[in-house]
DNA sequence: ATATCTGCAAAGGATTTGCACGAGT
DNA sequence: ACTCGTGCAAATCCTTTGCAGATAT
């Protein structure tokens, strides 16, 4: 799949590339760029977190995978890019996908005005998770 | 204001605390801690990057104003507290303010099962603003 | 062959923290 | 008086970058 898609591009093939999005795409997890580096490091000992920060870059600007922006100052990234909404807690930075929910903004006036286009598909829906909830 | 909220608390109105509030309140730019800072040192010459930290997260941890996480790196900090959407440009990390505009989740089971309790009154809706728009 | 990619280590940027002094209640 | 808050500097955390060698095409 990966090798279909660097065809013809200036971008290759590695083993670090190919190896990352096949173990992130295992995961369902939205794992930082810290823990990609602990799964990663099991098949390639001596991979270096330069590697997994370039190629996660990489793959997220390539629509492989998706770059996640939750409330705690770590990136997160999910293997799964077919657009799907995000809860995140804002207490503990757990991350749940939700597929079959959808986000309706009503329009208004001064929506138009600001010449904003907004990107639903993306959406991070902030809010508490199960166990964050039931601690208050 | 602060002054009667904090009335019976063991928090301190400083000086500092005093005017970075006012100050915060008194631009509707969103600014960073940085920016903050070179707007309060204005006032207060001296004033410490620590302290403008500090009561930023003071004064969101206590309502009174609103942290945001944009998609650049840096945390924003919004004066007016009244709950309302933003609008954050996935390229420059611009934020519009949006009061008269409602987003609904439409409800699926899925979203239930997660025990998820989504906050919809602080959305940060990711899209393009008017200037990164055109651009493209 | 040659440009891209890697690993290493060092740098970078934003934010936090320890500590002694200063200030609000 | 007694905490809490401040300023300073150093530390921390996450992420990026420069460089020389390795690798994919």
């Amino acid at each position: 799949m990966l090798k279909e898609q660097l065809q013809g591009t200036k971008y290759r093939l590695t083993n670090q590339r190919q190896i990352l999005l096949e173990e992130i795409q295992k995961v369902h997890t939205h794992p930082t760029a810290e823990e990609v580096y602990e799964i990663v490091r099991k098949r390639i000992p001596n991979v270096s977190f330069a590697t997994v920060y370039r190629n996660l870059d990489f793959l997220s600007q390539n629509g492989f995978i998706i770059k996640l922006h939750t409330k705690d100052k770590k990136t997160r990234y999910d293997g799964y890019s077919d657009p799907h909404l995000h809860l995140c807690c804002k207490k503990c930075g757990y991350v749940v996908d939700i597929f079959d929910c959808k986000c309706k903004l009503s329009a208004s006036e001064d929506l138009e005005e600001t010449g904003f286009s907004p990107d639903l598909s993306c959406l991070e829906i902030p809010g508490l998770c199960k166990k964050c909830n039931s601690k208050n």
